[in-house]
DNA sequence: ATAATATGGTGAT
DNA sequence: TCACCCTATTATC
C-alpha cells in the first residue's frame, strides 16, 4: 500500500511513541526471530529511506522493515490513561487511531473524503491487560510506556547490521523527502537511461519512495508521455518534475493521502475536503474522460505494475 | 468457500 | 517476463 510517503510518516510516529524508550519487542507471529535479541532493549530511532523502515537499536543493530504491497502497522494506547493518552495523540499525532482526517484538515464525517492511509489500521478491542490481543499474523510487536504498535505483513522485517544499512542507502536513488536526497542525482540517474521515464520513476535505484500513484500522476501533472526513454527526457523537465515531487510528497506525509489534482480540476469546489473521486489525474481512471482535455484515460502494464495515463496530453517529447 | 484485489520487491529464466 | 512472497478485505459463487 505504502509509497515513500507512508514510511516516512510512520518513523515519525515510531519517533514519537517510541525513541529513547526501553521497549518490549515480540513477534507473536513467530517469523521474526531477531525479536527475541532485542526485546528489552532501547529502541533508538526511526528513518525513512524511500520505502525502506530503518529503526536503530543501539550503534550495532538496526531493524529492517519493507511492508511491500500488503504490510500495515497498526498504533495503539493501553493502560489506565489510555483514553486520555489517544486524545492527546489526536493534537499532535499523525496516527490519531485511524482518524487521520483530523490532520488532513478533513476533521467531517464524509465517507468519501476519508480513505486516509490504507496501512493504518485499527489495533482492535483492548484485552485483560489493556492491551488488545494479537489479532491475526503480527510479525513484529512493540510496546513501550503505554504505547504499542502492530506490524502484519511486511516483505521485510528483519535485523541489519551497520554494513546493511549502508548498502541499502548504496543502492537506493534519492529520496524527494530526504535532506540527502538531491534532484541532480535524480536527473543524472534518468538521464543514462534508455529505459521508458515511466519505468525508471518506479525503479528505486533511481528515485526512492515513488510507487504506482506518483509515477502516473507527476507524469500526468508534467505532460510527459510515459513512453519516453530518460535519455531523451528534458533536463529543465525533469528539475521541475523532482520539484513538484517533494511538494507532493511532502503533503502525502502530512495528510496520509496522495491528492495531486490541482482544485480547479476537481468536480467539488475549492475549499472543500478533497474526495476520493477528486484525488488523481489518472491513476485507476482508465476509461473516464481526462480533467483537462476529455480524452479517454488509458491503462497498460509497465514495469510489472498498471500504469494509467491521458494519450492526449501526455504525447509530447520533452 | 473461493477469487480478486491492492500504493512492492526479488530472484530465476 | 514470470513466479513467487507478504495479508486483509471485499466480491462472487
Amino acid at each position: 500500500m505504502p509509497e515513500g510517503h507512508t514510511i516516512h510518516r510512520l518513523a515519525a510516529e515510531l519517533n514519537r511513541r517510541f525513541a529513547g524508550r526501553t521497549v518490549g519487542v515480540s513477534s507473536p507471529q513467530g517469523r521474526f526471530d531477531g525479536a527475541r535479541q532485542l526485546d528489552g532493549t532501547t529502541f533508538g530511532r526511526a528513518e525513512a529511506d524511500g520505502k525502506h523502515l530503518l529503526i536503530s537499536f543501539g550503534p550495532e543493530r538496526w531493524v529492517h522493515v519493507h511492508l511491500g504491497l500488503f504490510g500495515r502497522v497498526a498504533f495503539g494506547a493501553f493502560g489506565p490513561d489510555a483514553a486520555a493518552r489517544s486524545a492527546a495523540a489526536v493534537s499532535r499525532s499523525p496516527y490519531a487511531g485511524r482518524d487521520i482526517s483530523y490532520l488532513s484538515g478533513i476533521a467531517g464525517t464524509d465517507p468519501d473524503t476519508e480513505d486516509t492511509d490504507a496501512s493504518v489500521v485499527d489495533p482492535g478491542e483492548a484485552g485483560a491487560d489493556g492491551r488488545p490481543p494479537p489479532r491475526g499474523a503480527v510479525r513484529l510487536r512493540l510496546v513501550g510506556d503505554g504505547d504499542y504498535m502492530d506490524l502484519r505483513g511486511p516483505t521485510a522485517c528483519e535485523l541489519f547490521t551497520p554494513d546493511d544499512r549502508r548498502a541499502l542507502t548504496q543502492r537506493l536513488g534519492p529520496d524527494p523527502l530526504r535532506r540527502d536526497g538531491h534532484g541532480e542525482e535524480f536527473v543524472a540517474r534518468v538521464r543514462r537511461r534508455r529505459v521508458d521515464i515511466g519505468a525508471l520513476l518506479m525503479d528505486q535505484t533511481v528515485v526512492a519512495g515513488i510507487g504506482n500513484v506518483y509515477r502516473a500522476e507527476l507524469l500526468f501533472r508534467h505532460a510527459v508521455s510515459p513512453f519516453q526513454s530518460g535519455r531523451d527526457t528534458d533536463e529543465a523537465t525533469l528539475i521541475t518534475m523532482w520539484d513538484d515531487l517533494r511538494v507532493l510528497m511532502r503533503a502525502g506525509v502530512r495528510t496520509g493521502r496522495i491528492v495531486t489534482t490541482w482544485p480547479e480540476d476537481r468536480e467539488r469546489p475549492r475549499r472543500r475536503p478533497v474526495t476520493r473521486s477528486d484525488a488523481h489525474y489518472v491513476y485507476k481512471r482508465d476509461g473516464l474522460p481526462c480533467r483537462r482535455c476529455g480524452a479517454e484515460v488509458r491503462t497498460q502494464v509497465m514495469a510489472g505494475r498498471n500504469l494509467f495515463w491521458c494519450p492526449h496530453d501526455q504525447s509530447r517529447s520533452v
